[in-house]
DNA sequence: ATAATTGCAAAGGATTTGCAATGCA
DNA sequence: TGCATTGCAAATCCTTTGCAATTAT
């Protein structure tokens, strides 16, 4: 992963990828994210992306995401909240409800754990595939 | 995915793993049913062992998880349940409480979803990571 | 000056796929 | 026979890493 021994130094690649990331409302990937910064930073690598994400989720300044399909995704929002995702389009959404902390006490007497956290994702159709289901079904 | 055009033929290949898979209290990764079969069937391939769990998966006989780390695991549970992951070891534990499932019309209202249903990961320590812990913390 | 960061290219791990041979219906 | 399944190897996808050059402190 590469961390650094002592502190950062800044960069101004860290800083636009940290700002993307926080304004997107999508949840976007590393590649994602490349795309988007590749004019500002023409020599710009998928490397310096990657390593960069890394640093700004051990500094806790972002989330990695990680269930769904193949590729990681990164959220600019760091306090808990929940997700939906799109089972047809993979669309990632953050829902603005309630955490149910009462969980977590109810899970830890099942085994002998310590729990510090529980993540909650909603699957099914987003507003926009679930009209096109109606037409087109896919097996 | 190469899912067959009609129908499924019957292969002593997809009923091992589908038997291990049932059988297995942790949740495999397809690398773990490869070394496990593999004494059984010599000539077994990681091909063929990817192709039954999706094969499977579509069937609807096993679940597919893929938070965490890399890997893929299989679940032979395919009622909904709950899950446990240790944040050391990543061992995956199912969890025997109760499905919120009051969550799924209430996350339903946020957006215009069809929500079809929802899953729940518990982040912390296992019983013998926590003991582990106390000795030797990990950044 | 010292150490972190970069770009590049190569390596890595997990999963998928093309193809000829084999097995099931 | 017709089509699904297999083993094998190569290919693919995503992510990580080594290294020499550059940049921040």
């Amino acid at each position: 992963m590469n961390a650094p021994l002592s502190r950062y130094h800044r960069s101004s690649q860290r800083e636009a990828i940290l700002g993307l990331v926080r304004q997107a409302k999508s949840h976007p990937t590393a590649e994602a994210i490349y795309a988007r910064l590749k004019h500002r930073y023409p020599r710009l690598s998928l490397g310096t992306v990657y390593r960069n994400l890394h640093i700004l989720v051990l500094q806790g300044k972002i989330r990695e995401i990680r269930f769904g399909s193949g590729r990681d995704r990164y959220d600019g929002h760091v306090e808990p909240h929940y997700h939906f995702v799109c089972r047809r389009c993979e669309e990632l959404i953050d829902l603005d409800m309630p955490i149910r902390s009462d969980l977590e006490p109810e899970a830890a007497r099942l085994g002998r754990f310590q729990i510090d956290e529980h993540s909650v994702v909603f699957q099914g159709l987003c507003a926009s595939c679930r009209q096109l289901d109606l037409h087109q079904p896919f097996s």
